[in-house]
DNA sequence: GCCGTTTTCGGCCCGACTGTTTTCAGTCG
């Protein structure tokens, strides 16, 4: 069992005691310790046996007796019970926007419902309205809220995706009679969400392979089995479709399943222009032996064009380019030289100062920036003034002890709601790195809103807009923009744009990005790390900026570290 | 349920917004 699967249980648990009206605190002791399992470094599994898993921070006595017991059968009695108690479908409710623990228990306790249908279904019956706490117009924000829902219902975030795709690979290379396996899809792609997971394995005989593949502990039901594919659906909430090849074929296969379905329509038009046949068998004149192929570049070299890499592969005249031989040499992880957007426990991070820089050095950066919460923010323990320049004052000191890194000093100010900055210019001033962002009034109208990221980027100290559309993937809209104005001025005023590297908000997009260095803006891709596992986020960062099309020269974070003040000078 | 260089008990990040139950409970970040 991975330590995220525990945590899983943990917030679930959490949930469900909300739901029941818990205390308060215990419920967040919960919640605290499900993320601190979630950000280990190390297996439960291997700490259980070094007896070190009560020494975790926020796991006490009880909740490591209750981690054994996960670890030892694989369910939690305390989770299974409540689970009996209350129907998952009540759970589901509680998620819809406008509806907490309360108005959830309310909704299930008067009305019976036990699920997203019975709730639209008793929200057509104007049964909801009635309800004490509720209204009319809370019962169109529940059916608008269902329908939201079940949009989104079948994807899952990219991160998801891919850590399920290695632990699969890593399962079905040592198979019997496996020669190689490799994801497809769109999570070859680096697409921000995913419907489904492709994986296609090279092997002589399906049918053993396949069995094996349907027993294994991720799958909760499988969907459909033929010879030589199998679909299932797994308990991460994902859908996975394992395709089984002739060794002689996978690379074909795997080329057309990693789509997208545009791309390679195009591709296949190109080969007919040159009297060639391209499919999933091969690569070839007609009615003659396909040509002997070993990669992917020798297919695209074939048909007289540069390599696209799959994360450009959306039919966006990503062929076209290639055909004239002008696509842009994409950024690649090891280019980026420091994370520029970084929390600590000065605000509200579980990571102190020491540890960020050993860990960015570990990670071969040569700088990092240090941004926390800027005072208004209560919630994230925000800095005012003083404990700024205390912060500060600290971290020059950390300075004179490098030779080969430099720790740069930051903010990341909340822009209020009236468009005014948290901090006055003097503060501002000697700053390294002054990122501005919204974490309030998200629900301002467009003009508004515009102006007030259009004020913050007018100030002179502001360096950069940190997840500029605030949007967080399958949970939040970003809020109403004018994106395009906001691009417009970023380049005027050259405010540098962020790539927030977090998988779920990877904002901006990778259509706005594309935008931005139309634009004529600079970019920076951060993790925005509240965590040392997520200094490693930067790789969904990069891949988004690589679907942005974007070369090294675009992004600000490449730069050696002397350019790099000029820029922010 | 966790935690302790004041405390082994009694604390445990705060404040804005919303809808309408016109005085606050519920939700959210």
């Amino acid at each position: 069992m991975q330590n995220i699967e525990v945590a899983w249980i943990f917030v679930e648990l959490a949930d469900l005691l909300e739901l029941k009206g818990e205390d308060f605190f215990k419920i967040r002791a919960y919640r605290r310790a499900a993320r601190a399992i979630a950000n280990l470094d190390t297996p439960l599994e291997e700490l259980k046996q070094r007896g070190l898993v009560g020494k975790i921070p926020g796991i006490g006595k009880a909740i490591e007796a209750k981690i054994k017991e996960i670890i030892e059968t694989g369910k939690l009695s305390k989770h299974q019970e409540l689970l009996r108690e209350i129907p998952p479908g009540v759970l589901e409710i509680k998620k819809l926007p406008g509806i907490g623990p309360n108005r959830a228990r309310i909704l299930h306790r008067e009305l019976g419902v036990t699920g997203l249908d019975e709730l639209a279904q008793a929200a057509k019956e104007r049964r909801v309205r009635v309800l004490k706490g509720f209204s009319a117009k809370m019962e169109w924000e529940i059916l608008n809220g269902i329908g939201m829902m079940r949009n989104r219902h079948d994807r899952v975030l990219l991160s998801v995706a891919r850590e399920l795709a290695e632990e699969l690979t890593e399962f079905i290379k040592i198979l019997p009679g496996v020669r190689q396996v490799a994801v497809a899809g769109s999570t070859r792609r680096w697409k921000e969400t995913v419907g489904d997971l492709d994986l296609v394995i090279a092997a002589e005989e399906a049918e053993a392979l396949l069995n094996a593949l349907a027993t294994h502990p991720r799958v909760k039901e499988i969907i459909d089995r033929q010879e030589k594919r199998l679909r299932v659906y797994t308990w991460w909430g994902l859908a996975v479709d394992f395709q089984v090849v002739p060794p002689g074929e996978f690379l074909y296969c795997l080329h057309r399943s990693t789509g997208s379905k545009g791309h390679y329509q195009r591709l296949q038009e190109i080969a007919e222009e040159q009297g060639l046949q391209l499919n999933h068998h091969g690569m070839g004149k007609q009615g003659e032996a396909p040509i002997l192929l070993n990669t992917e570049e020798e297919i695209y070299s074939s048909l007289g064009m540069n390599y696209v890499a799959p994360e450009l592969r959306e039919n966006q005249r990503e062929v076209e380019a290639a055909l004239k031989g002008d696509l842009p040499q994409l950024i690649q992880v090891g280019d980026i030289r420091g994370d520029l957007h970084i929390h600590t426990t000065w605000s509200d991070s579980a990571m102190d100062l020491q540890e960020v820089v050993k860990r960015c050095r570990e990670k071969g950066y040569s700088y990092a920036a240090i941004t926390d919460h800027s005072q208004s923010l209560k919630i994230a323990n925000g800095l005012d003034c003083h404990r700024l320049e205390q912060q500060h004052r600290m971290i020059e000191e950390m300075n004179r002890e490098f030779d080969d890194f430099t720790l740069l000093t930051g903010v990341e100010m909340d822009i209020l709601p009236n468009g005014d900055l948290d901090y006055p210019d003097e503060i501002l001033e000697p700053m390294d790195v002054v990122i501005a962002s919204v974490h309030t009034g998200f629900k301002q109208n467009r003009r508004d809103m515009t102006r007030r990221i259009c004020r913050a980027m007018e100030n002179e100290h502001v360096d950069m807009i940190a997840h500029m559309t605030g949007r967080l993937l399958g949970r939040r809209g970003p809020y109403e923009l004018d994106v395009e104005a906001l691009l417009e001025m970023a380049a005027k005023t050259a405010t540098v744009l962020e790539i927030n590297a977090s998988p779920d908000r990877l904002d901006l997009s990778d259509r706005h990005a594309k935008a931005a260095k139309e634009a004529g803006a600079k970019l920076c891709i951060n993790t925005d790390a509240h965590d040392l596992r997520r200094l490693d986020e930067m790789v969904y960062g990069v891949a988004q900026a690589r679907r942005a099309w974007l070369t090294p020269e675009d992004v600000i974070n490449t730069l050696e570290i002397e350019k790099l003040r000029e820029v922010l000078r």
